[in-house]
DNA sequence: ACCTGAACACCGTTCAAGT
DNA sequence: ACCTGAACACCGTTCAAGT
């Protein structure tokens, strides 16, 4: 890694907003957002850790920009989506683009905890529920309905879900299913259930294709059940 | 707010973990998961903050402990709840419980974000989560149905969903009000959605109540989804 | 066994001062 | 207009020392 600071001072770029979020991502993909602070942000910037506050008013408005900054890629590489919308075309629109969502935040793990803790909601992901409220809209919803169906998709709608426990997370880990083995008594079905799972599918926890597999049967088990109600109507 | 210091010294509770997270949970309810510092706590404990290490390892452990704490009233409320859970009643067990796990997390405002933060599950949550798994399974789910059940809930199981915003939350203040329709131009699917959902329903704003239908939606949706799944079996 | 004082290595941020 | 040095008010945490 390096820094900006370390490539010869001949050609110093001024410092600027838009370079300070560059780096403020660039330093949450490489080491996490812990590692995100003013000071190493000013670092990988080459400047001090005062310099910032003369392009940005606080730390917010950097998390702020992050977040606008991950979301506008979403919609960049979102809007070159072309499908029909029409009836029950909706459906594949709105999959795909939840999907495309999906991929971008993969590769900036640190940005649903970003997005969630943000109180204003950026221009940027308004402009991405707009395009999902008109496809629903086209598709046959009315307004209500998709105002229900946001709610219901929330985060989801952005492209990830966030489980509060994996339950075959530890199923590869020795240590970990022994653990679980010696409470069997007391969480029985949660043993019977994992034995199970992880016997039908050994490779269910390499990497994050299980995620993927779950995230999908949970917005086709939202969509499908949204469909029904659009049809209804 | 009265700390334990302020209460005379001359009966001076000795300090233990347990004291530790019940006061940790007090200065959250009070002043915010922002507010909940070590120095605080000791404080609040009527000692210096290095005492505290004596009982807990770090603040990681605090907030381990915390979430346990809230998990484990969430568990007492829910194993009070007396409903048959065979064949087409698991619905209605699934959905009392989570409903009731939500009443407990609106008193801890904090605790989602906390429980979404920890890497190590507690047993209280995969207690709450055994209770779920027993329920779905005796009302016919496969364990492989259920597995994908609890993804497809995630944190809506233990009754909270987080969104990214409110489409609603802006509808009673002007200001955001005003900024909304400038923009309409850019984003004229939300704008014409808020117009017709504020129109038809001006209390959905007041308080949590509107949270409250959008959560009932959401689970409901999921959960018809997965009754019909498991017909189909 | 339980608690503390002094100290360390970090934070975000302010403000007057430099170019 | 842009950047910085010194300083402030906080963090979490360690460690040797007190009772």
């Amino acid at each position: 890694m390096t820094t900006d600071a370390e490539q010869g001072s001949e050609l110093r770029i001024p410092l600027s907003r838009e370079r300070l979020l560059r780096a403020a991502i660039k330093i949450a993909d490489d080491g996490g957002l812990e590692s995100l602070t003013m000071r190493r942000l000013a670092e990988q910037v080459g400047a001090e850790a005062m310099s910032l506050y003369y392009h940005v008013a606080n730390k917010e408005e950097v998390l702020d920009g992050i977040a606008e900054v991950v979301v506008t890629e979403i919609n960049d590489v979102v809007d070159r989506i072309d499908l029909p919308t029409a009836g029950a075309d909706w459906k594949k629109a709105v999959r795909e683009r939840i999907l495309a969502a999906r991929q971008v935040l993969l590769r900036h793990p640190w940005a649903p905890r970003v997005l969630e803790s943000r109180t204003n909601t950026s221009l940027a992901v308004l402009r991405y529920y707009d395009a999902l409220i008109g496809i629903m809209h086209d598709g046959g919803f009315s307004w209500d309905l998709a105002h229900h169906a946001l709610h219901a998709l929330g985060s989801r709608a952005l492209g990830f879900a966030q489980e509060l426990f994996d339950p075959s997370s530890g199923a590869g880990d020795p240590d970990q299913t022994a653990a679980l083995q010696s409470m069997a008594g007391q969480l029985p079905n949660l043993v019977g259930m994992l034995a199970e799972v992880v016997h039908d599918d050994p490779d269910s926890t390499l990497g994050w294709c299980d995620d993927q597999t779950e995230f999908e049967f949970g917005i086709d088990l939202l969509l499908d059940g949204l469909d029904r109600m659009r049809e209804r109507t």
